[in-house]
DNA sequence: CAACTATTCAATTGTTTTATTGAATAGTTA
DNA sequence: TAACTATTCAATAAAACAATTGAATAGTTG
């Protein structure tokens, strides 16, 4: 009988093990960071803000959990999820956290304090006011992820890239930005510099993710 | 831009607070002890060898996070999953788990060197033969579990009374014992002590929730 | 009201984890 | 081959955590 506390102690070890690697605050940005698409740990370094050892440390704690995977390239090494398995787990995790801790919903008005018009807009009705060529849709976050995957017909702009792309834009329509979703910013960015140019933009929510689940529900 | 930053340091330290409960393996035991039923402090406890104390702090987090609620009731507090979501999220977990860590499939190989022949056992192939008088369904689990939730025509004899009831048992049958699933060691003790007697059983790795599962599939 | 119970709280200890730094490695380009 | 780059490794200091103990609380029973 305690064989069975013994086992049960070795296996819940093991099973914690996939468990802290969500334990960081660091390690989730960073796995969210490689569901869009395959980083090298510069590129993450950048964009969270970390060092570089740093990350290549909870680079190393996702690897011993076998949540993500890497493959050298020149110079450069490329993490990437390990498994579209990951993938759809970190999509869970994020409906539990989000339906659990009311306070994120109360730190995301606080901060978006933008319009939310566009918030509940749903995939098929964007599709909708697409094919009518009532909206543009434009993705702007950096080209690499866009040519990673993107929404069809959506139009790559990098936030960067924005303001001088202005003109080239059709007038009298409307822009719908995204970028990663809801917990990414860059539209948030996009669509504050659009309307301080007069243009009507809306913010979606929703990402390249969303959009693929959206369709393989369709077909 | 510092903004996003300070936003997703936020967000994500949020995000965190429900991995952190995942991250220590006695909290994550404790949350599929609840997932099977309401219990009481006290009992988690001795079902886990932990002291009470330990236990309450553990509770006290998950509960900080959402992910359990408790009811008094008279001198005792009995705690449980917040929400159905929270269990499919630990089943989820679970699922990841077992796919990523190949080693948890060979420590418990190594653990139950006993007969899977039962384990690849579908649960309506289950159904048919107990439809057909061929196999004697034993949960032996404690009784209060039985009493929660119990797989239909399933006979509750613990696994501590098992011994002293074995010969009230039907003689010429196969008998099928389970108990939590996979994980739950009761149901191979209960195997070991029948095979002892000279009876022909087998062990079930599935548990109620599965069943279930099944059973809202099949409508 | 007093004795008793289950649970929680608070303080302490030893252990793990995190971020940081600077050096080491491996692969690339001139 | 030498200089350079991206990444990893190793050592450290600071912070967070887990388990333990014993006392405090709240609710129940005689």
């Amino acid at each position: 009988m305690s064989d069975e506390r013994a086992l049960k102690d070795v296996l819940y070890q093991e099973f914690a093990r996939i468990g802290k690697c969500l334990s960081s605050p660091k390690r989730l940005e960073i796995l969210d960071l490689l569901s869009q698409s395959p980083k090298s740990v510069e590129g993450i370094a950048k964009n969270t803000g970390m060092t570089v050892a740093n990350v290549s440390q909870h680079l190393q704690t996702l690897h011993n959990a076998r949540l993500v995977n890497f493959k050298k390239q020149g110079n450069f090494v490329f993490y990437e999820l390990a498994d579209s398995t990951v993938s759809d787990f970190m999509t869970t995790f994020h409906n539990l956290s989000e339906k659990q801790l009311v306070q994120v919903q109360q730190i995301k008005k606080e901060f978006l304090n933008n319009n939310f018009e566009m918030d509940g807009l749903s995939l098929p009705e964007l599709k909708k006011r697409m094919d009518n060529g009532e909206v543009l849709l434009l993705d702007v976050r950096p080209r690499e992820e866009y040519e990673e995957a993107h929404i069809p017909d959506a139009v790559s702009i990098p936030i960067e890239e924005l303001e001088e792309k202005l003109s080239s834009l059709p007038a009298n329509i409307d822009v719908v930005a995204y970028c990663r979703g809801p917990y990414c910013l860059i539209s948030v960015d996009a669509v504050e510099l659009l309307k301080s140019k007069g243009i009507n933009a809306f913010r979606l929510e929703k990402s390249v993710k969303d959009w693929m689940q959206f369709i393989n529900q369709e077909s």
